[in-house]
DNA sequence: CCGGATCCGTAACGATACTG
DNA sequence: CAGTATCGTTACGGATCCGG
């Protein structure tokens, strides 16, 4: 909690106490996709500077949201993770995040900036629980350089950094582009396999085609909203 | 938004963008109630200061989550209302606040700074729009000086300061730790009344009874968290 | 009185350097 | 590798001032 609170009798006032200083939401969506590592987290935010990130982390640790944890020997290596009360921020930073989708991106975003795990993120939540009803598993992708997985199990999909477990059920590389437009099914599996922009590493193509039958974003596209071309008018 | 952005192709950044400044989403907040004038929104973020409170509305006005519009004669008051873009942030701003229901409340909240607009809008998000199918009805509550209604429609319910339109089919009077006891269903309207704590100054004792039966809370009490308790151990 | 804009001291941020 | 310390710059918060 920032020394700074807002001091209101308010559920949202009090939980922007805890997550609303600059940089605190990211890194809890960051620990959505599992734990990780100091040096991955700042990796990954790095304009945030190293005292913010160990500021945010310390913070976040008394108000119960993040864990710091040491992984078991031979590894030994300190971790950070959600909570289960942190765990809780899934739905309303999804549903900000989709709330996001809709703005426009304007000249100050970074493309390079984009990850197939922030993608997986979005798509783990906004998968419809029937299509992976009684499915148990576990697709990893390797989308241009980055390693990353979905846990499906019976309507419930985790998205997770890393490679996939033992016991992975599939395995699928492409690059970021096929990765989006598989996605957002602006293309099929099939028709990304057969024009060379996904590979199957492990698994079969109809586990592929399964997989965006399940994953696939099929809500409206991103578009410029009426409200803004109205001001800009 | 801010001349600081994150810059990241995230959808979750760049809401962030537009929302993550100091009291930005307090201000939505309190648009979430209905349109409001400048000195309203400051008599309520009072600490936010006059020249933050400008800067923030003429912020979320390019990014189209905020509109000026002056009212019709004769009243012709300037005020803020969200425009659809901005109203989409209903969801996701109740989760959050939702989520920040189970933080624990330290010593630096004030425990003045309690309004009942502000459950209003959790209940309203928090009702099951199965309890009031088919129901189109108007209710008013003044509590301990503040002024706000319900306009409950079929399973949607707005929750909106100020008096009720004309046409309001239930008016109560309270105070403010009736209105929070009826919310939490820790005590019934028919109790209210013949206690004397709740008055029933337009409509009808039923019909009190009936708009609980839509809008009372039975949600899980808030409960200081595991992780939270382990790590003061 | 309302709707802001200006000024200014203080706290937070961002980059880099430094330490166990 | 995992942080802490330092420091210049930006944002915030409180007050005051101004036009309608």
């Amino acid at each position: 909690m920032p020394n700074k609170t807002y001091g209101q009798m308010c559920p949202l006032a009090r939980a922007l106490d805890v997550l609303g200083e600059r940089w605190t939401m990211l890194v809890v969506r960051e620990l959505l996709l599992g734990p990780k590592r100091y040096k991955d987290l700042l990796a990954v935010l790095p304009a945030m500077g190293t005292n913010r990130l160990g500021e945010r982390l310390a913070s976040l640790s008394t108000d119960g949201v993040v864990r710091k944890v040491i992984l078991s020997a031979p590894a030994a290596v300190p971790v950070y993770e959600l909570t289960e009360y942190g765990e809780q921020l899934r739905q309303p930073l999804c549903a900000l995040s989709r709330w996001g989708l809709n703005l426009p991106t304007d000249n100050r975003v970074d493309p390079q900036s984009g990850r197939g795990e922030l993608i997986a993120l979005g798509l783990a939540d906004a998968a419809a629980p029937a299509a992976s009803a009684g499915i148990q598993e576990t697709y990893e992708f390797r989308v241009s350089g980055e390693v990353f997985h979905f846990l499906v199990n019976d309507g419930k999909i985790l998205p997770r950094s890393g490679a996939a477990p033992a016991g992975v059920d599939l395995v699928v590389e492409c690059n970021l582009g096929t990765f989006t437009a598989l996605a957002l099914c602006e293309i099929t599996p099939t028709q990304a396999r057969r024009q060379g922009l996904a590979t199957v590493l492990t698994g079969t193509a109809s586990l592929f085609s399964r997989a965006f039958a399940i994953l696939g974003y099929r809500g409206e596209a991103p578009t410029i909203r009426e409200d803004l071309r109205r001001s800009r008018a």
